[in-house]
DNA sequence: GCGTTTTATGGTAGCGCTGTCATAAATCTT
DNA sequence: AAGATTTATGACAGCGCTACCATAAAACGC
């Protein structure tokens, strides 16, 4: 016996087939006004489109999926929401996408591979048009799902390497490198470095290592450095300045990995009375609003987050198909003079 | 002439019957095996569970939401991204969703109804399993949607009103007048407000509205306000505060809608030499971090936002069909008496 | 040992939509 | 005016999966 029709869901859910009927077309007509595709004469598409606002007609994307192989989904897998950083790179891509039948379906990785190949496994689940993640570097499942899916790839933040597809974003090493070039050349010479515990954040890993090189360059190197032993916050830079301190008092000036910690070396500073930068320089990465806002701003690098985030998702919207050469596309950085270092 | 099988698809996706016919099992079988329903037989669940290893085997969500009329999907539509505050509820969210089925899909309305009506439309094609918003006040289409749909819907961040199902959040009346409360007890007379330009915010004007009925209560009224045209950011607060002092120097505490423009507030005064607190008390909302990692810690309402997001999806999870009696959970908010006010 | 329940598996018919091909009518050629 | 092209529409199968039965075998009760 044939199961009843709609028996095990809503019954007034009203389908395509509702929609032709009433419009006295048939199904694929319709199909074709809602997705304004193929030639339709205007008088039809008027009967189909008010037949579609009298039943109030919602399209079923799952069986526009099954049927055409394709969804309008994008997955963003992210390694955090914590930090203001990733959540203006999903503004971005937002951004890009409005207007667009594309929506972001969006996953946390927590800055662990092995999170985000479990997480880009089941957003595959959803046959999605494009596939946007963090960075260049993926467990070897995680890369060959991305290699061989039927969808455009983005991987952001960083171009240090050899993208799936499309690489949006800019040379951490080469952050990491300016930054120390140019407080040598501001005269700082006793180097402090505060990082935090994130050990997989290969971007943060990459200025660090700039960083080094740079000094190396100068016949310098790291006088001392600290690692929080938690995520980054303002507060883990404030203590950990406070650490780097106590056991080195003679530096002159510390580089954080982001804003974050650096706004709490200052604010270390203004507890302890320390004349930031003229006693202490202090340097940041991200250049933050909050930062410039500071009676004195905040000495940092500008990433262009929401760029990143944008430029990546019209980029992906341009073809459905891979095409044959990868594209790199370099957002580069500012170096914000501010008034800490 | 049928359509050749796969014809438009990549050929080499193996599906659930490649799967049972690996494993020597019936379609149907294999699909129990995957979805973890229903008995099976150790050996049998041994031999599918191969089969999806050895093709690498990823299910169908389309077609499984199709067949089943429900997907894994949840949908979350929040105000904005620029601010740490919803990336916090998202995070919660994100929390309680980890180890579930469950995704979720975002949609960014910009504090606008319309547009959270459009894209809550754009949302329900994908049949999802919750519906996430922040607020209780929806377009009449939007609130008919919601309240018609087959899937359950939480209204986050306020509770101040009637929910569809299920509204978790905190009275944003009721933090207003604590704080209008609060500040006249420490001896506080002379009010200001510096708002921003974003006049759909609700929870916004209802701590407005708290304040100045607190305030009336004490026979006092706001001596002065000032709207920032333009979006909340530290730099606005650290303006706001500065045009309000230069048309009021006699205010002795500043009220501010958020601790991002209370930060600003903070920077005006250290640039212009005023003692915060003696001189003049600072007050925001939300109980950022970030405030509280000065030297002197903000003094401000702390809004439970990765609690309000993971207690949504949670409750959410609990049962797919939408219980008779609406369920209002508060998280409440706790006063954070700082050193600003 | 014979019914009764439980456990394990399968057959089949869609879910709602769109790709493919076919066809009819309108428009354009020459 | 006959053919060639373009425009507008439809028939139909099938995308990959799961709900709904049905059935067979095993376990249980007394």
């Amino acid at each position: 016996m044939p199961r009843k029709r709609n028996a095990h869901r809503s019954p007034d859910m009203p389908t395509l087939a509702d929609v032709a009927r009433l419009a006295g077309v048939s199904e694929i007509t319709a199909s074709r006004v809602v997705r304004a595709q193929g030639p339709i004469a205007d008088s039809t598409r008027a009967r189909v489109l008010t037949a579609i606002a009298e039943l109030g007609y919602i399209p079923n994307r799952a069986a526009g999926t099954l049927a055409s192989a394709g969804s309008t989904l994008m997955s963003v897998l992210l390694p955090s929401l914590s930090n203001i950083v990733f959540p203006d790179v999903l503004r971005g891509i937002h951004t890009a996408l409005t207007e667009t039948a594309f929506q972001p379906v969006i996953g946390v990785t927590d800055y662990d591979p092995l999170i985000e190949e479990r997480i880009l496994v089941s957003f595959l689940a959803w046959q999605p048009a494009a596939v946007i993640v963090a960075g260049l570097h993926h467990t070897p499942t995680a890369r060959r799902h991305l290699e061989h899916g039927r969808f455009r790839v983005a991987e952001l933040m960083d171009i240090d390497g050899e993208p799936v597809d499309i690489a949006v974003g800019m040379s951490h090493r080469q952050a990491g490198y300016e930054t120390g070039k140019h407080l040598v050349q501001r005269g700082y010479r006793r180097f402090g470095y505060a990082r935090h515990n994130v050990t997989t954040d290969d971007r943060a890993s990459a200025r660090y290592e700039g960083l080094c090189s740079a000094l190396q360059e100068a016949g310098l190197s790291l006088v001392a450095e600290h690692c929080y032993p938690d995520a980054s916050s303002t507060k883990a830079g404030r203590d950990a300045l406070a650490i780097l301190l106590a056991a080195h008092p003679d530096l002159d000036v510390v580089v954080f990995p982001n804003d974050d910690m650096a706004m709490g070396g200052i604010f270390h500073c203004m507890y302890a009375g320390i004349a930031v930068k003229e006693k202490l320089g202090i340097f940041g990465f991200n250049g933050l609003d909050i930062g410039q806002a500071m009676p004195m701003p905040l000495s940092t690098i500008l990433s262009k987050r929401f760029l990143i985030g944008k430029t990546a998702a019209e980029k992906l919207l341009e073809s459905r198909e891979r095409p044959a050469e990868k594209t790199i596309i370099n957002t580069g950085f500012d170096i914000i003079e501010g008034a800490t270092a």
